[in-house]
Formats: structure tokens, C-alpha cells, sequence
DNA sequence: TGTATTTATCTTGTCGACAATAAATATGCA
DNA sequence: TGCATATTTATTGTCGACAAGATAAATACA
């Protein structure tokens, strides 16, 4: 915190409000500040030494993602998770994974798969190490840049967003997510980038298709153990 | 002018905010502020009769969803319709046409149809009138219905940043829109809803790319004339 | 006269203070 | 004691002012 506060008199001008937007992003995202925690602006303009005003800004762009609600002239707080809608998520993430994997096939420049391939060995060593968080934001990391490689800015940022609440839900079951099956995405992801090389756009659609519904079955799978063990719902 | 200045004291806390971006947004879409115009927070600030703060946290919330763009330092502006990756626009239109009418015929409750019904009755005045913009916005508004029908916030967002880039197209040409043609898309609209209502997800998703294929040749159609009457490209 | 450097101006980014609203607390009354 | 009302407190929304960059203008120098 004292970190923090010092970049008082050292931080560039108008830097402000993408330090504190960065910051509590990945505390947002990284459950650290888990949904529901109140965000008071006087603490945070404290504990980052700035005014109110660059702390308000950045608010304001959060509450644009729906990482934070706002309740006018009351608290602000982290947002909830919501369960109870969760297959609309996972139709929106299912068909992203689907059409941004097709965009790369039709469009990827070859430079473009240098850094598909970088992430991909870094998600086989998260897997090989067990290291589960690793593991959620590399494979989020590969398959943006794989979307990046489709170039339409619409489904990326889509995808951006789905990608980030999955971090989210991810990480409230990351202890149960050391198991030995992740194993099997990183032969998934292997086929799904030599299809995106050969521009087959058709199996690369239907290989993302398989792969995505297999990280949603995962997923539901960690939900209704999660509901069982720790949450009412 | 006048008018929103003298609101200054009869303004309730917490709306500043909300006016302003809902002004402004209004005022890109209609291309009333044209792209490239410069957005100037102290003038905004005499004409809305208030201070910069509030005005800045609307500019923020404009820019988060690519209305204008901010250079640090430095000028905001309207931002520019970016006619060169105009595919990806198509593209990701198209699906999201198609989507969430699938997913109205599968999820949407009769009190839904109510609405949609009455919008697509203010399309087919709107396309009797010939009047270009009614058209452009109703269609929007329907559309946007059913999508809500549809119950999935991830794709209704995305398409409703789509259909409102895609009102800042339109805008453009809307004298060349007046011809007979439409008249076709109310038949249209009559079908979707009739295949949404009976359940049909498979015939709902056809007739809605259909659809939507012939609002994109149409919006094409313009721009190639567009292209070659005013602007270089 | 043309270019480099300094000065002025204009716009944004940040600040500290005040006002308004709602929740929490205290008070009055039966 | 229990409930309605008044008061305090905490937090947000807004304001006006100042400082920092960046551009435009003015000046100095060759």
C-alpha cells in the first residue's frame, strides 16, 4: 500500500485513472476483492494518494464492464456473480470460442501465430505444473490472441469481457480444478492451431466448438460441487 | 440551448451525469455530431450549466463504448466510422441478428411478443410514411426487443452497440434510403415473429439471417454508391 | 528570409472543499 | 417498552480553481 501511496509526486500526468482502473480490475478478477465488497472512494483515494476525481474515473469505466455496481448517492460495491443465469454465459462463451476460432482460420497472418504458439507452450507448462491459475489466465490469454488473429474487434471484445467473468467464476473453484484432465486441452489446442494454419476454417469452427463445450462442461461440473459444498443458491 | 442551461437549479443530484452522455450519445448517433467533431469539456460545461466534473464521467462512459476518442493531453473527439473493416461490422451484425432471434423463440414469454408487436407496428407506419429515420430507429428498437426476448445480456449489449454504430451508418445515406424496397423487410418482420411465437428456433434463426443478409446487401448497396458520390475511400 | 527557441495560450488532469442524500443513531411520546 | 420523528454521521455528487502538457504564436538568431 505504502508502494502505492508513494508514486505520489512520481506518477505521470493523466496516468492516474489507468493505475487504479488496472489495479482494481485484477483485484476484481482475481477475487481479491470478491463480489459484494464495498468500494469506498475516500479509502482508495487514501490508499492510492491521489483526489477523489482520477479514483471516480476509473470507477466510472468499471461500472461500464459491469465489474462494479453503483447505487446512486449510496455505496458501491463489487458485483455478484450471477449463478442463476449462468447458461446465457455459457451460450455467449461457447459461441465466441466457435467464431473467433473460424475469424483465425480466415484471416490470421502467419506472424500472427508467433504469439499464439508463445502462449501455448506457457498454458502445457501452467498444465504440467498443476498451477491452476495459471493455467485459467493463460488459456484465456491464447485463445485472445487467437480471436486477435480473426481481426473483428466486436467479437474480441466480447470475448475480452466472457473470458474476464470466467477468471471470476474460475478462481472461486480454483482448488478443485487440480485434476489431471486439463491435460487433454492442450491436445485440443495443439489441433485447433494447426487447423487455424491450414485455414480450414470448418474444422477449426468445430474443433473450437468440442473445446469450448468441454471447458463449460468442466465448469458446470466445479458449479454443482461449489453448490453442494459452499454456496445456498 | 438556453433550455438545458436553465435546468441548472432544478437538476436532481446525480443526473448531470446521465443527461449529458444521453444527449450527447443521441447527438453522435443522428450524426448531429459528426465524426472527427471536437468535444470541448468547457464548452459542454456552459451549455449544460454545469461543471466540468460530471461532464468528464459522461465523456469517460462515451468512450468506453468507442463513441468518441480521447488523445491524452490532448483533444477529444466524435469518433470516426471505421469504413475500411466495415466486413467485420457485417459479420458480427449478421450473427447477432441471427442469435438472438433463435434465442427469443426458445426463451421469449407471450407478455414479450406485446412489445415486439407494437414496435413492428410502428415500423410498418414508419415505412408507409417513407420516412427514412423513423425506419432506421424502429427497426433498431424492434429488433432490440426481440433480442431482450432472448434473455441473454452478453449478445443483447453486443447488438445493441451494433445497432446503434450501425444508426450512425445509415445516417449517412438516409436520402438514398427512400425507395420502395422495405416494404419487403415488414413481411419479413411479420415472419420472424410469427416463427418466434410458434417455437420454431431453426426457422427463426433462417429467416432472421435471411434477413439480416439482405439489410447488410442493402446497407452495402449504399455505401458503394455513397463511396463513389462523397467520400473517397 | 528561414529556422530554432522562447513565450503565450488553450485544454485537459487533478485537487480540496462544500452540498445533498440516505443510512445510522438518538430523541420524544404513547 | 415500542414506534414515529428528529438529528447526526457517512458517503457520494458537484463545484471552482490551479497545474501540467501540448499546440500555436512570437521572438531571436543565422
Amino acid at each position: 500500500m505504502d508502494n502505492e501511496s508513494n508514486l505520489r509526486n512520481e506518477r505521470k500526468r493523466g496516468s492516474g485513472v489507468k493505475v487504479v482502473y488496472d489495479i482494481l480490475r485484477d483485484e476484481i478478477l482475481d477475487l481479491e476483492l470478491p463480489p459484494g465488497s464495498p468500494i469506498d472512494e475516500v479509502q482508495l483515494s487514501e490508499r492510492f494518494g491521489m483526489s477523489r476525481t482520477p479514483i471516480r474515473e476509473a470507477l466510472v469505466r468499471l461500472a461500464g464492464e459491469g465489474l462494479i455496481d453503483t447505487l446512486p448517492n449510496r455505496s458501491t460495491m463489487v458485483s455478484q456473480i450471477d449463478f442463476l443465469n449462468m447458461h446465457s454465459y455459457f451460450d455467449a462463451l461457447v459461441l465466441m470460442y466457435r467464431v473467433t476460432t473460424q475469424l483465425a482460420a480466415k484471416y490470421h497472418r502467419p506472424e500472427d501465430l508467433e504469439g499464439v504458439r508463445a502462449l501455448q507452450a506457457e498454458f502445457a507448462d501452467a498444465v504440467e505444473a498443476q498451477d491452476a491459475l495459471a493455467m485459467i489466465s493463460t488459456n484465456a490469454a491464447l485463445h485472445l490472441a487467437i480471436a486477435e488473429a480473426g481481426r473483428n474487434p466486436y467479437f474480441t471484445s466480447l470475448f475480452s469481457r466472457l473470458l474476464n467473468e470466467g477468471r471470476r467464476i474460475l478462481r472461486l473453484y480454483y482448488q478443485s480444478y487440480n485434476d489431471r484432465l486439463p491435460r487433454r486441452f492442450v491436445e485440443e489446442h495443439d489441433e485447433i492451431i494447426a487447423a487455424i494454419e491450414a485455414r480450414d476454417t470448418e474444422l477449426a469452427e468445430r474443433l473450437a466448438r468440442e473445446h469450448a463445450e468441454q471447458i463449460v462442461g468442466q465448469i458446470q461440473k466445479l458449479l454443482v460441487r461449489g453448490e453442494r459444498l459452499d454456496i445456498g443458491l
